[in-house]
DNA sequence: TTACATATTTGTAATTATTATAAATTTGCA
DNA sequence: TGCAAATTTATAATAATTACAAATATGTAA
């Protein structure tokens, strides 16, 4: 553990967060979890670890890191904000029966012509909602 | 006026929704107004025209017509969801500075080799975030 | 046309996620 | 050790959405 915590603390740095222990604990979480977790669902499990842990604290980080490019949020539907800590551009795929959010590997989308010329773009997002397997073999 | 009402009940019908006057004068605003609205924006526009209008309306009405695949949700940002009445696929620009979002054409991306065999796919979104050139040249 | 059952709309209250704020705590440094 | 700045925390405020039940509108059978 001792190794994996200092590999945190050094990304943390790198990207210019200062690493206090809720954050490290957190990025911790991101990187070990990777089920695109809610805001909620990052304090109900860290609480555990973190006793006077605020949700607070948690929007405050998830704001943090997301400024730091350290994680993307993921809007897929309303009332449901997760978070990635995959940083490079992938597609996700959420199961409408089960819920489930995963990654899915994608060709990254070409603009057509001129759309290109009209913006600067610093951020891509592809997004596919359907039945997974599991739910559609019951 | 009258031939293009007659052209919206009968998309309504089509799309298996009784088409109230509510319904009418909604789906005839997100036609005529390709701005992406949120709930808000239908609403203050509409009751203008129909002064007893409810939001709740409002609400009720869109989650029908996405039932129906009238239209679809737009979901960028938390905190805004938006809707759009083309249906078919598209891509969609967020200005991180106007606010303002616009379509753009995009050849669909494609799935990579076993992530096609995984689920069954009902709606595919992409999105892209940046800054737009006129609020780059100012 | 009238009466009635059903569907739709409406207004209000309840719920929930998020943000604002200020006090408390922690951290790093002189 | 003492202090200033940063961070965390708890609480309150805000705002979007949903639940719910009453009111209204609609369509159909007699």
């Amino acid at each position: 553990m001792g190794s994996s915590t200092e590999n945190f603390i050094q990304i943390l740095k790198n990207a210019g967060v200062k690493p206090s222990i809720q954050r490290i604990k957190i990025y911790d979480f991101l990187w070990n979890n990777r089920t695109h977790p809610t805001i909620d669902s990052i304090f109900q499990v860290l609480v555990n670890e973190i006793p006077t842990l605020s949700k607070t604290t948690v929007y405050n980080t998830m704001k943090l890191f997301m400024e730091h490019q350290l994680v993307r949020m993921v809007t897929i539907d309303e009332s449901e904000v997760r978070f990635d800590v995959v940083t490079q551009f992938h597609g996700h795929f959420k199961c409408e029966v089960c819920g489930k959010l995963m990654d899915v590997e994608i060709e990254n989308p070409v603009l057509v012509n001129q759309a290109k010329l009209d913006f600067e773009v610093s951020e891509a997002h592809y997004y596919l909602k359907g039945i997974c397997n599991e739910c559609n073999n019951n």
